[in-house]
DNA sequence: AACCGTCACAACCGCATGCGA
DNA sequence: CTCGCATGCGGTTGTGACGGT
């Protein structure tokens, strides 16, 4: 399940994301956005392509994410719409909030797949078994087996009730996922910063996050454990913050992996912190570390991070 | 206890797409 | 129109966990 942590030949940690990492990602991701997945590692401390970074935030550390086992409700949406839309793992995705789909592709792959297709041959079977059925009842209710026994073929009404229920135990609508599920608070949703197009004195010019920075970003504040009653691991769980939206959009899932090097102790770490202090304010960004001139502008309407550049590219206030 | 096969899932890889210059 | 870059997407792989023999 976990990979072994390596590195690549550039120098570039691969493999399994260690807690410290993803400690440092969330933090900067957090604070100040996925401006540019391809430098945010550098300035974030990280050793990681930005791609490696985007698919952890994505796949892992995003809030809102739903852990855990899926739902009847979810698997027999997820059938439905593979049926409809095939292998469209994103477009599949967008109807489950809190699911990734990668999540949903592995899901697929490992349970679903092959329940659709024990689904299918049954209804194979019982559709061979059905004209068989009609062909006998032409005749004869009852047919002789090949010993010579006869054998009484069962009604055709209980076949098709058997193979219409062998789907899934629960009804067929999906109603209880909203259709327009949007990531709120994705990464995307954050992209309010990106460079200028040279990047080339970066290399001499940035440092990369020093310690200080770990240990002035107050990571106290950052909170999970209100989250935990937010999104369980059955969808019955409705968000029960309600007091501002910001707040459910930002909302931690509860860890329910197991894996050794998982977000759970980092989640753990934090847990005593509130939801409340978490988004207390209205958010600065301190985008001092950034050299100024490769900041642009780039304001991106956000239903839950709306930028407002003050002082120009110096600090971006995230509501 | 040791071995082996299977499962589950995090993570990687390559290609596609969108967008700005 | 073309090119380069950033991001998104889907397929695939690698590895630990787990159960059976």
């Amino acid at each position: 399940m976990v990979r072994t942590p390596s590195c690549d030949k550039s120098g570039l940690r691969k493999g399994t994301w260690t807690p410290e990492e993803d400690r440092k990602l969330f933090a900067y991701v957090t604070r100040y956005g996925s401006w540019n997945w391809r430098q945010l590692p550098r300035f974030a401390g990280l050793a990681r392509c930005g791609k490696s970074c985007r698919l952890r935030w994505m796949n892992y550390l995003r809030p809102n994410l739903k852990r855990g086992n899926f739902t009847p409700q979810e698997e027999e949406c997820i059938i439905r719409m593979h049926q409809k839309l095939g292998n469209r793992w994103s477009a599949i995705a967008a109807e489950l909030p809190g699911r990734t789909d990668n999540e949903i592709k592995n899901h697929w792959h490992t349970t679903l797949k092959k329940r659709s297709e024990q689904n299918t041959h049954t209804n194979e079977e019982v559709r061979a078994s059905k004209s068989k059925n009609k062909e006998s009842r032409q005749g004869r209710d009852s047919v002789p087996n090949k010993n010579g026994v006869t054998v009484t073929l069962p009604s055709t009404s209980q076949t098709s009730d058997n193979s219409s229920a062998s789907v899934s135990p629960v009804s067929s609508s999906c109603s209880v996922f909203s259709s327009t599920t949007s990531d709120h608070c994705s990464a995307a949703s954050m992209d309010n910063l990106v460079f200028e197009d040279d990047f080339g004195f970066l290399d001499s010019n940035i440092e990369p996050m020093n310690e200080s920075f770990w240990t002035e970003l107050n990571l106290d504040d950052i909170s999970y454990s209100a989250a935990s009653e937010i999104v369980s691991g059955d969808t019955s769980g409705a968000i029960q913050s309600t007091d501002a939206s910001v707040h459910e959009s930002c909302a931690m899932s509860p860890h329910g992996s197991t894996s050794d090097n998982d977000f759970g102790g980092f989640h753990d770490a934090y847990a005593e912190a509130t939801l409340d202090n978490f988004w207390p304010q209205a958010y600065v960004a301190d985008m001092s570390h950034v050299p100024s001139e490769l900041l642009v502008s780039t304001v991106v309407e956000s239903e839950y991070f709306t930028p407002i550049y003050d002082d120009l590219w110096g600090q971006s206030h995230f509501y």
